[in-house]
DNA sequence: CCGCATCTGAACTCATGGGTTCAACTTAAT
DNA sequence: ATTAAGTTGAACCCATGAGTTCAGATGCGG
């Protein structure tokens, strides 16, 4: 078999080694070395399974991407079948996003992103799919069948769709000092309450529009 | 005298070239030296400044916050003498704060930010009371004041201020992938207007709340 | 039991860069 | 003119870390 290498696949320790380590002390500051270390494995078999740095920070990043935003669409389900009162089934959307984006993994692949956007441009693509693009896609799909059933009243799904995010992710950056500091889930439930209560006030109550 | 120092003050353009150099390079990958030819000086002239490349990054950073700050604030001086409709002040505010959000220097800052807090705990302090928290405060004053004129209506004006900038800046990190692609100013007036259209419904236009 | 692929640890090369030293130079103030 | 502070370039020391090499484990299929 191709995929049953000698033990069981140290790629996938040195991928998530690596994610732990460049998120704890960035690219640079990060040496080979602890990566191996932290993932369990000797320095050469890290150079035996990605010839880079560079190479397993691409790699390591595209694999956190991928599982954090598989997450966050995963949230958006309830939108499928909201119950009588939407406003409630938005909520509950809501405060499980903003559980997803102040978690940890999250917080530092977002740092990881802003900071090394310029020196790997090609990031962004690898991520783009897979990223805030996709989620924004995601629950605008939601809302236009939403908006099909009369139940949300916008022409424009996408715009409703970036400023319910807007709404609702613009007030953490602030609170959590850049995805240092944690909320508690009270603080979690009270932001996604008046993101909420904001967006059906200007998109769901009002008449025609 | 004090500050008239040998030539005209080597200071300021040591930390203009190294905030340059960081915002190119990332910290760690800037050498002093790079930042020594930027700023036109020789590289011990740098350390007779500066102890450390560390206290030298804190203060480029500090330097140029404020800088950044200084003009977020004054663009929302309209809002002291709102016209008669309230939107079309609201949206030229927009439009000036998305000018400024897109600016080479503040996207730059932000992304250095995001990369070092970690490393840097201490540059959020630097940075909080001349960061988005005080424009958050100083937009919520002018929105204090508009509702006690009773052309906004809301008992708290800081969610509101909040909530407006995330509807205004929200849409903006996707559109311009994390600050590296740069948008015309037509795109910049049309998410101003979009933002301003929600916040009015949400914030303005009802009749109590 | 053997060969093959992989993993390991340690040592090594080499480039980069932080921070310092020093002797010579420039400039401002007295 | 003299002094003192500040600047300069070049050379230097030293730590760190990317990437390689190699001789010896270790496990697997046949």
């Amino acid at each position: 078999m191709t995929t049953t290498r000698g033990r069981i696949d140290k790629r996938q320790a040195i991928l998530e080694g690596a994610f732990t380590v460049f998120a704890r002390e960035g690219y640079a500051q990060s040496c080979v070395q602890d990566i191996a270390r932290e993932a369990g494995v000797a320095k050469p078999t890290v150079y035996n399974h990605m010839t880079d740095k560079a190479t397993l920070f691409r790699h390591a990043i595209e694999a956190a991407a991928q599982a954090v935003l598989d997450e966050r669409v995963a949230a958006l389900e309830p939108l499928a079948a909201p119950g009588d009162d939407l406003s409630v089934t938005l909520e509950e959307v809501a405060g499980a996003l903003l559980r997803l984006h102040t978690d940890g993994r999250s917080c530092a692949l977002r740092r990881l992103l802003y900071s090394e956007v310029t020196h790997f441009p090609d990031i962004l693509d690898i991520v783009r799919e897979s990223g805030p693009d996709r989620l924004t896609k995601a629950l605008a799909d939601r809302l236009a069948r939403l908006a099909l059933a009369g139940r949300v009243h916008t022409t424009d799904p996408d715009l409703a769709a970036e400023q319910f995010l807007g709404l609702l992710l613009g007030p953490l950056e602030a609170r959590t000092q850049m995805g240092t500091r944690s909320l508690d889930d009270s603080d979690l439930r009270e932001l996604a309450r008046a993101a909420t209560r904001t967006f059906v006030r200007a998109w769901a109550e009002q008449p025609a529009r």
